[in-house]
DNA sequence: ACCTGAACACCGTTCAAGT
DNA sequence: ACCTGAACACCGTTCAAGT
């Protein structure tokens, strides 16, 4: 049966989590489908595009934020989702954030910024949960500032994955 | 005359301002040195090797820190001096944390431990003037989590060069 | 001591041709 | 519509052999 995007994408999850970024190649993707390299590029326009895709599908899998939860927690549970124990980084980041003893009126406000800051770039316009963690009046970054920050926001997330 | 690992590691660095990451390669720069790619390897044992000795260099060039100058302003010195321009979010999350109406007891604090979090792992055990910017008290990150973090950190340094 | 030449085992991407 | 086979232009790294 035909290959699908979404098992393309799946499998390229997989192989992130299983074997880290480094092993995450097109060939060896195809490898792991049974099929020709050149196959991948039916559903997918280049790796930078199957990237997108992979960070969307490991956003997809955070439950969304319930009503008043802090950001700071959200982001926990974002790296957490991501890999447990990939996360120290992240988990210091926002609990400091938390702990400074900003006032009460300000701390969300000040968590969602920095997270927005540092993740806020991800996947582009395909991060419309974490946009919603942060601040909604915040100008969104430009186009090709968040081109450029997409690898780079990407591997802040998935920094536990890098093998 | 023979090749200096100075010289590689000057070349490396105005490879990578010039044309970015993505053609900062080990044979590129042996061509732009004139040199075959295996001469490289006399100089430096490999290609993250020579990234350590980048980021290194860039560091270097960074003037130290007067004395009482806020971590924030430090770190948007530090941005700065890699490539004017490349430094907005740097700098946003730096002013966020000065802007916010944290007690002043305890701002440097939140700065330093925002800049230690996100640049602190940066070149591993080369980053003595960073290291100084962090509070001196927080207990040095793991070997392993160092080096993983390694790639990471020096990306979001270097965010503005990546084509 | 320092470098070349040549190889090894990979990459991402394209594209005619097949079904 | 979907995939193969084969190619193109690259990678990082190693290592005998040269000087």
């Amino acid at each position: 049966m035909a290959l699908s995007r979404d098992q393309v994408v799946a499998t390229a999850v997989d192989l992130l989590r299983r074997y880290g970024l480094g092993d995450l190649t097109m060939r060896r993707l195809a490898r792991e489908l049974g099929v020709a390299p050149g196959a991948l590029y039916w559903h997918v326009a280049n790796k930078q595009e199957l990237l997108v895709h992979v960070a969307d599908a490991l956003l997809s899998e955070i439950p969304p934020p319930h009503l008043g939860q802090p950001p700071a927690e959200a982001l926990v549970g974002l790296a957490y989702a991501v890999r447990p124990g990939a996360t120290r980084a992240l988990r210091d980041l926002a609990g400091l954030v938390h702990d400074v003893g900003v006032p009460a009126s300000e701390r969300d406000e000040v968590a969602a910024l920095v997270v927005h800051q540092i993740l806020g770039s991800v996947a582009g316009q395909h991060n419309r949960r974490l946009a919603a963690l942060a601040d909604p009046d915040l100008p969104p970054p430009d186009a090709a500032a968040e081109a450029k920050a997409f690898e780079v926001g990407l591997a802040v997330i998935l920094r536990g994955l890098v093998r």
